[in-house]
DNA sequence: GGTACACTTTGTAGTTACTACAGGGTCAAG
DNA sequence: CTTGACCCTGTAGTAACTACAAAGTGTACC
């Protein structure tokens, strides 16, 4: 299998699984006449626990850890335990923190009705106060993302 | 005031003072004898409105948007109530996005109770099936980022 | 054989919102 | 006149990709 037909299995893209390549999360394979990558059900197990981690909200990083335990079967996996407890606690607080901004956007938003001029906006003007609700963007508990994405 | 005292008037670095400078969402200011930057009260005031909107999760760029109807007062608002709506949107989703992977992971959790070998881990072994919840990353709502900052 | 097309290769640059230097300059106190 | 705290510009790094550019490969059709 080409590294197309790969990355359509996983749902990802060709480039995300030469990019794994690279930070070795994926082991090179092998390489067929042309040059071309070729791998086996082996690399779709990988990389589909790879993108399954992905969207569970894991870093790469803590892909990585996981990766070692997989790849030493007969290690202790108690770590694996505590990782897994740590990252649901950075979620968890995530959720929190983007909860108490919903309601603060919304209180916000109900400063300004309809339409009309700039300067008497209540959002813009309520936006002007420091609310400082959070001094620090992140309350530090952890490594949970902000709100938008990497598009 | 020199750049070091607004930047802890509002909370942030003298870095980031100077990469909004640079990136327009703050007007070059003054400079006084020595080269050194120089700032007023106004100064104060729109880099906190930036830095509340920041809290808020906003990205720079709908910062800019908010700016510019506040650089023009005349301005209808219509458009202000829209982002805001918008933003309100993305946060939401993104708030039962992480609610859906923490049941997840939660559940995940429950496979492996205790310290074992990482080949008998239901954690890990869990984590190979591919659930596929969520085949895109982000469900293309909108601009809402995943569970990890930028440290 | 020619050529159009889809796919692959490597490598590099861009994205967001900063942070962290390196290698200098300025200024007041001691 | 040196020490220290601050400031300057400019560049590189972060996470996890995405998006090219410029070239090679493989197959299908004429």
């Amino acid at each position: 299998m080409r590294i197309g037909e790969l990355a359509k299995r996983t749902g990802c893209q060709s480039e995300t699984v030469r990019y794994y390549e690279q930070t070795g999360l994926l082991p090179e394979p092998a390489r067929e006449a042309g040059n071309y990558r070729s791998y086996d059900e082996r690399h779709v197990e990988r990389l589909s626990f790879i993108r399954h981690c992905r969207s569970l909200d894991m870093t790469l990083e803590e892909i990585r850890t996981l990766l070692r335990f997989r790849d030493a079967p007969e290690k202790n996996c108690g770590d694996v335990n505590e990782l897994l407890d740590e990252h649901i606690g950075h979620v968890a607080s995530r959720i929190t923190e983007l909860t108490r901004l919903e309601k603060e956007l919304k209180r916000l938003r109900h400063l300004c009705g309809k339409a009309q001029t700039s300067k008497d906006c209540g959002i813009l003007n309520g936006l002007a106060k420091g609310t400082t609700a959070s001094r620090r963007h992140h309350s530090g508990t952890g490594h949970v993302h902000r709100t938008h994405p990497a598009r």
